[in-house]
DNA sequence: TTGAAAGCGCTAACAA
DNA sequence: TTGTTAGCGCTTTCAA
């Protein structure tokens, strides 16, 4: 052991490779070697050859942590799904955390469906961490949260939805443009007798009323609606049918607020031998990959889930490279699928 | 401004609120703020309550890379998943995720399924957050990948497949009994001509070798494999239905790699008229949440994927604490569930 | 129980 | 183009 070592104090760090190591090693000063590997353009093709043979020799990786504290910028992006059981927004994070990692940015997840103070958690949690943006699966409409988010000054897109205040960025689709749009769609087919399936959510009640809207404009009977609470099941689904059937037996289309949900109804159609599309129309909301290749093929309101996720990740990059985001709001709409099913 | 400000030399910093801002308005040193919010049981409650004042009056959220620079402990955990859109994995991400975050720890997600090359840099990327722990979907076969994961000293739980030398820590199940299993139970219901559905996938192939194995112990013709590629969708298994009936019309019982090509064929049996399990069984593997709801419900292999992830993160929150893990290895097994369609 | 000093590993700012 | 210096905001170590 050198007497240079000897006389500092024991080591504190993790014992990896530092960017002191490979300068050392390449005989340069540290901040040479920083250059070479984050601005390889800005340095001599000497010094750059000399720093590249140290850090292939050390099996150098730098450190983000200290890099982000003495710039920072973390080139960290969080998002906040409601769960990742939630398949319709995974296309989504998908294609965000791909647009991320090619721009060197990484992906922070986390959940928020667990409870109200969990969420509260969460946003303190993220803050924490400094990220160069932050993504949210619909619009924050706590307050407190709201308040938080823009008092950390950290970048944020809303998605999912449209409002006519977000807090900073917002890529979304109206979700009463969708409920009226679907009623005009079942209508035009002749349908007249309507039942609404919806899961416990506040878009989804969005889709409802504007849905309920549209049918009374034009002098229908009211909407039956079946709330199926949290669980979005299949199984909800099916149970769902019969309270139709049961209840408001000459509905002839049912609106769900989720493909599941839909499924269950056809599932349930076939066992009671109703036939779908004759007798009852069904639409769903997502188009889930699958649901066009059963049978019947499910009409539904697809979104353009994949396009948020990408437009989401440009937005929160060119915001933490400085860059001027304009415009800040867009709306991505949706698009009627008109397979078997209605 | 006052002049303690003028005389300091322009701000680098993010500019929000920080440890020494505190303590300073509590009057008090920036370590005693320091343990009064993150030990406040080894501080006298005077102590306490002048910092946690001074933190409610000026919103500070601790800044994490900071406090992972000095401690070495960055309180992040990194899972590698192929795709968000695999379902099948979902699950486990989700309790992991919940796991981790009531211990303290947050989610980094990683895709891999794109390219080897994207592989590696993802590696590289996750190391140099210097995670306290990284969750591996599957196993880490590549041998670099294995080498600079022992290399970075980062304590590793491998998932959903056992291994006789995994890198670290091990929570998984075997392929090869589950593909022996089926085979058996199967034969056991009198099924005799077998048919394979499966993706690419290196596991399912591994199930898919240990089923014709069994099959062929017992005599029965070689099982007929249909492999769709990198499809997994609903319509490759419609489509490998017509392919078995046009090639291999004698079939009696088909294995699917997943639940959703399953779905795919009992789909295509029921268009051709071919009744499920009368004519043939369908089993599919993964028990997504709702094909036990189908009509026939899909027979299938459950994998407690919840458990996967809980188990995992407390692996690696208990190594991040210094704590001795033990086993190191644990086979979770797997479950086949008999429903109707086989 | 509290505090002073010294870094963690890196980059911004400035200088040569 | 390269280097020196001084932090980023926190925690460890050591001392009182």
């Amino acid at each position: 052991m050198s007497d240079k070592e000897i006389s500092k104090r024991a080591r504190r760090g993790s014992g990896a490779m530092t960017l002191r190591d490979v300068a050392k090693l390449a005989g340069v000063a540290p901040i040479s070697a920083s250059r070479a590997i984050n601005t390889p353009d800005q340095v001599s093709p000497d010094l750059l050859r000399k720093v590249q043979d140290a850090v292939n020799r050390t099996g150098y990786v730098p450190n983000r942590m200290a890099g982000g504290l003495a710039s920072s910028r973390s080139k960290l992006i969080a998002a906040v799904v409601p769960s990742t059981l939630m398949s319709v927004f995974m296309g989504t994070i998908e294609s965000l955390n791909s647009t991320l990692f090619d721009g060197g940015y990484q992906l922070m997840l986390g959940q928020s469906a667990y409870s109200a103070s969990r969420e509260e958690l969460l946003l303190e949690s993220i803050i924490g961490r400094r990220p160069d943006g932050i993504f949210l699966t619909g619009i924050m409409h706590s307050k407190r949260g709201r308040t938080r988010l823009l008092a950390s000054g950290i970048p944020v897109v809303e998605t999912w939805d449209l409002t006519p205040t977000p807090i900073d960025m917002l890529i979304g689709f109206s979700h009463a443009d969708i409920g009226r749009e679907v009623a005009y769609f079942l209508m035009n087919k002749g349908r007249k007798r309507f039942a609404f399936v919806t899961a416990d959510d506040e878009r989804a009640a969005r889709r409802v009323s504007a849905f309920k809207l549209a049918v009374a404009e034009k002098g229908h009977p009211e909407v039956f609606v079946v709330n199926v609470g949290a669980s979005r099941s299949l199984k909800s689904g099916r149970e769902s049918l019969l309270t139709i059937l049961r209840q408001a037996p000459q509905i002839d289309a049912i609106f769900c607020s989720s493909d599941l949900l839909a499924l269950g109804v056809m599932t349930e159609a076939r066992v009671q031998g109703i036939s779908v599309p004759h007798s009852i129309a069904v639409m769903g909301f997502g188009d889930i990959p699958f649901v066009g290749d059963m049978v019947p093929a499910l009409s539904t309101v697809r979104i353009n889930g994949e396009k948020i996720g990408r437009l989401a990740a440009q937005f929160l990059i060119d915001r933490a490279e400085g860059k001027i985001v304009t415009p800040r709001e867009i709306d991505v709409g949706f698009s009627i699928v008109e397979r078997d099913s209605a």
